[in-house]
DNA sequence: TGACAATATAACTATACGATCATATAGTAA
DNA sequence: TTACTATATGATCGTATAGTTATATTGTCA
């Protein structure tokens, strides 16, 4: 495969940046098997509105979620369902990081 | 599956954040079909030593590279091949994205 | 209309962190 | 030893951004 050029880099940068807060992670979480609601998800995070909010735009903006407006309400859901697939292929580097930890810790305890 | 706690949260979130700097990726990138030492690294990105080095050491402490020193020369891998595979799926979320906002030019022009 | 609810956004602050410069630490070679 | 190379790291600075507060916007209902 061919170097990946400076605008690319800058691109696939800014997509893992923008899943690279907590607060973000943990509402694609909640979004995970139901689209949701602003204050839906502002109870499930126990984040401000304000902060959902902002971090719904983020998100919104690069395409990890969608929005369907419906009354004076805001219904999100996931738009790019390689979200999970992401998040399970970065969990699953944590998980062989602690277990390959705990062998040596094995070993030498 | 169930929902994320708030510690693995975290966990995916600093995992994330450390691929979403270009300077990483741009790393990882030329990393991709063999080991390089810092020079080399630094020849390729056309960054400094320090400014690499550093962000090596980030790559390092979360076991996205190893390290195998030699002499002077500190060459470095890809430790965790799931990092393109991030890339590769991320990469495909920019790629769609951009197909279906020209599809929407193509439409409205 | 007015009052209220849901969401978005502007302004601000605090903090995290990328980049740079200087320096420290090895390792090699004369 | 001295001189040189390769790498790592501490100090500093500037900027990006998460979080908060207050407010704007929009929709519903009386």
């Amino acid at each position: 495969m061919a170097r990946m050029t400076p605008e690319l880099t800058d691109i696939v940068a800014e997509r893992f940046r923008a899943l690279g807060e907590p607060m973000r992670i943990r509402i694609l979480d909640a979004l995970r098997h139901r689209e949701r609601s602003v204050s839906d998800l502002v109870a499930a995070t126990r984040a401000t509105q304000a902060n959902v909010s902002k971090h719904l735009t983020v998100l919104h903006g690069l395409g990890f979620v969608a929005r369907r407006k419906e009354g004076t309400h805001a219904f999100y859901r996931v738009a790019d369902p390689d979200v999970f697939k992401l998040c399970d292929l970065v969990c699953g580097g944590a998980r062989e990081r602690v277990r390959r930890q705990q062998q040596v810790l094995r070993a030498a305890g």
